[in-house]
DNA sequence: CTGAGAATGATTTTT
DNA sequence: TCATTCTCAG
């Protein structure tokens, strides 16, 4: 077994090779974080006397968590199928599974994704006939969400006005509906677990015992609930090694906590937190920018990037006349990189909001650059896909009445509203699930109920494989999708599915569900638990066009950092939060440092967003990076901001109609001199630098409205502010 | 049940 | 702008 302890810094030997006892490692980006952790379980297994049996690792995804398994396995003598390595998710299901008669679930229970959680929120609603539109179901699925996370029952929630009494008294009738269904939700799977170990002192002990090094990933990502299910199941005698950057948390949005983090080192009387500052990845120069930029912010524990390489290449910042213009210009820089021998798969561009990359994608596609857009449905997520698991899943669970509301008229079979209603309604008197009812009194569903129970018989002695297939085949889903115009993508990705059964079938199985568990279930649940990818195509030599979130963990010799505008990133929709601001810099580190030899910036002063043109002024976190840093690619926007003259009060044009061909820009027409024009940037004595949007009024009555970027957008009279232009 | 047209609303997202 | 969701006529 070699460790290559030889090829660690200080640091991470350090990390690697603490003694027993919790340690919390401040791992900034790109200081092999990965590599600590999976060593630190190597080591521990070769110096001390634990077995695989006692590691406990827990990550977020369920690429991590294969990460991990894939270098240790590589490290490793022993077979580190003895370990528990998984997300928090995939964990609690396992222990969960395996205990499902004291967590008081049904053998076969089912997990809701999002997308079904939603559905059931939507039933119920309409079950208890609570009014839609002034309860949005997604505030509902939001808020139990939200006190799930928090470790709270129904009954545990403060009733501290009329909406939470509401929605309290929701949340219970919620759970009781996926307790009937014998179904759980994601949180559902963290909270039962928690309940399970706090509840069940015999097995808590036994987990207890059995993990002496619990290690968790991504600590800062941690919410409440997953902190506490931490600290319950590490027991006195073990140690717990969290690893994290709260300079990356960039889903508080989402229930992760910071704070615990700072809690963790006073919870567990931390003495000395390791820093892991030494950077592997980027080059000085996006260090020093990160570095900085982040200087900004003042809730840190604090830490600060280094490298041993060189300062590298200056970072390219580009102002564009609009959002098309910009698109053009990275076409141009991709090329030339390209050109360069960089290649496409190792080039990003990085947007703040998914709709960014329609503009792009255009660019793209007109110079026939190959390019995968990573975000949007993954492949268990698709409609068809989620067809026939539902399918699937009736076959498997009959209580699950989502599934079948799913497709108990999918393909259509003439079991229309009136008639789901009518079993509903039969099934809520006789307290019974759907399915029941219907196989009592078929009715209409005669066809459907009968078309299962033949289902289920034939399946007898198949492989899941066989199984998936005979489904797909037996339930129209694929005569369904053949008589469509655009189906057949949806086909292949039903034959996708069979083959997924069948890569299931041989390896997956028995690491994922283990022991005593029907292939099916475990099957269904590997598909509620790993969405899959999100597109296919893999592999091939495409250009990486993602969110920064999502970008957070990859690296690539190239970043396009783009749409660095005020209200479009920072998003205007942060600014209201508290931490809003401190966490939109987070993300625009997390950015940063994804690039290892060249970085580039870019902002617009024009971009179209839902339907409307808006005038931005550049982030501030442009201003945030020492200039020095930077290379402008176009004339520094500060500079070009000197005052010219003062503006008469009095007239003002509207921006005439954008021409499409000058990429959005004004076409340059303009009013009569020192008229005011929609898209002009000017300043004001107390305000600053902003941009017109908007104006009104003539004469003394003229008004303009001025986006002052974080000073606000403003309404202002003509004739009193004294505004410059700029 | 289907399709057309209206209404709606629009950061970020893994499990 | 544009994709999704809803409503209503046929």
């Amino acid at each position: 077994m070699s460790l290559h302890l030889e090829h660690l810094n200080p640091e991470q030997l350090a990390a690697v090779t603490l003694p027993e006892g919790h340690a919390l490692i401040l791992a900034g980006a790109g200081s092999g974080k990965t590599r600590v952790l999976t060593t630190r379980i190597a080591w521990l297994l070769r110096e001390g006397s634990l077995s695989p049996a006692g590691v406990l690792a827990v990550t977020f995804t369920n690429k991590a968590a294969r990460e991990m398994l894939t270098r240790l396995t590589a490290m490793l003598a022993v077979n580190p199928r003895g370990m528990w390595i998984g997300t928090f998710h995939g964990l609690c299901n396992r222990m969960l599974r395996a205990h499902h008669q004291e967590a008081g679930l049904p053998r076969s229970f089912q997990i809701l994704d999002s997308q079904d959680q939603l559905a059931a929120v939507k039933r119920l609603l309409r079950s208890m006939n609570a009014d839609e539109d002034r309860f949005p179901p997604r505030d509902l699925q939001y808020f139990i969400m939200g006190k799930k996370e928090e470790g709270l029952r129904a009954g545990g929630v403060p009733l501290t006005d009329e909406t939470t009494r509401r929605n309290v008294e929701l949340y219970a009738a919620y759970d009781e509906q996926c307790r009937r269904e014998g179904v759980v939700d994601f949180a559902e799977l963290l909270l039962r677990s928690y309940e399970l170990l706090s509840r069940n002192e015999p097995l808590r002990e036994h987990y207890r015992a059995r993990f002496r090094h619990v290690l968790v990933d991504e600590f800062q990502d941690t919410n409440r609930l997953q902190y506490r299910w931490l600290k319950l199941l590490a027991g006195p005698g073990a140690s717990l090694f969290a690893v994290g950057d709260d300079d990356q948390s960039i889903y508080a949005f989402r229930g992760a906590n910071v704070g615990n983090m700072a809690d963790f080192e006073r919870d567990y009387r931390i003495a000395k937190v390791i820093r892991l500052e030494q950077n592997y990845r980027s080059h000085g120069n996006i260090l020093d920018a990160a570095n900085a930029l982040i200087a900004h912010n003042a809730k840190r524990l604090g830490k600060n990037l280094w490298t041993a390489s060189g300062a590298g290449e200056p970072l390219r910042v580009f102002e564009a006349q609009s959002d098309a213009d910009e698109a053009r210009w990275m076409v141009e820089e991709i090329r030339a990189l390209k050109r360069e021998g960089t290649r496409l798969d190792q080039i990003a561009v990085l947007y703040r909001s998914n709709a960014q990359s329609r503009v792009l994608e255009h660019s793209l596609f007109s110079a026939s650059l190959p390019y995968r857009v990573y975000g949007g449905l993954r492949f268990f997520e698709r409609a068809e896909v989620k067809h026939a698991l539902a399918y699937l899943r009736l076959m498997a669970s009959p209580a699950d009445d989502n599934a079948f509301l799913r497709v108990v008229n999918f393909p259509t079979r003439g079991i229309g509203a009136r008639s789901v209603e009518g079993l509903q309604d039969a099934a809520k008197a006789g307290g019974r699930n759907l399915y029941e009812t219907a196989l009592a009194s078929p009715g209409k569903a005669a066809p459907f109920v009968a078309l299962i129970e033949a289902l289920r018989e034939e399946c007898a002695g198949l492989t899941l494989a066989e199984q998936v297939e005979l489904v797909v085949a037996r339930s129209g889903l694929l005569t369904h999708y053949k008589s469509e115009r655009e189906g057949a993508d949806r086909i292949e990705n039903l034959n996708e599915l069979v083959n997924a059964a069948a890569a299931f079938d041989s390896e997956e199985r028995a690491a994922e569900a283990g022991e005593d568990m029907d292939p099916l279930t475990a099957f269904l649940t590997h598909a509620a638990l790993e969405a899959g990818e999100h597109q296919a195509g893999e592999g091939q030599d495409a250009l990486q066009l993602m969110t920064m979130h999502s970008a957070k963990g990859l690296e690539f010799d190239a970043v396009f950092v783009s749409g660095l505008e005020e209200g479009l990133f920072p998003h205007e929709q942060s600014l209201l939060d508290r931490d809003g601001p401190e966490e939109e810099r987070r993300l625009m580190y997390v950015a940063l440092t994804r690039a290892r030899q060249r970085l580039y910036l870019s902002f617009a002063q024009t971009r179209m967003l839902h339907g409307q043109t808006r005038y931005n002024l550049p982030s501030r976190f442009l201003d945030e990076i020492p200039q020095g840093l930077l290379k402008w690619l176009t004339p520094r926007f500060a500079e070009k901001r000197k005052p010219v003259s003062n503006f008469t009060a009095g007239s003002f044009t509207r921006a005439p109609k954008r021409d499409p061909r000058f990429g959005g820009a004004p076409a340059g027409t303009g009013g009569a001199p020192g008229a005011y024009r929609i898209g002009q940037n000017v300043s004001h004595a107390k305000f600053g630098a902003g941009v017109i949007v908007d104006a009104e009024g003539q004469g003394t009555d003229a008004r303009v409205q001025v986006n002052f970027g974080r000073q606000g957008v403003k309404w202002l009279a003509v004739a009193v502010a004294k505004l410059q232009a700029a």
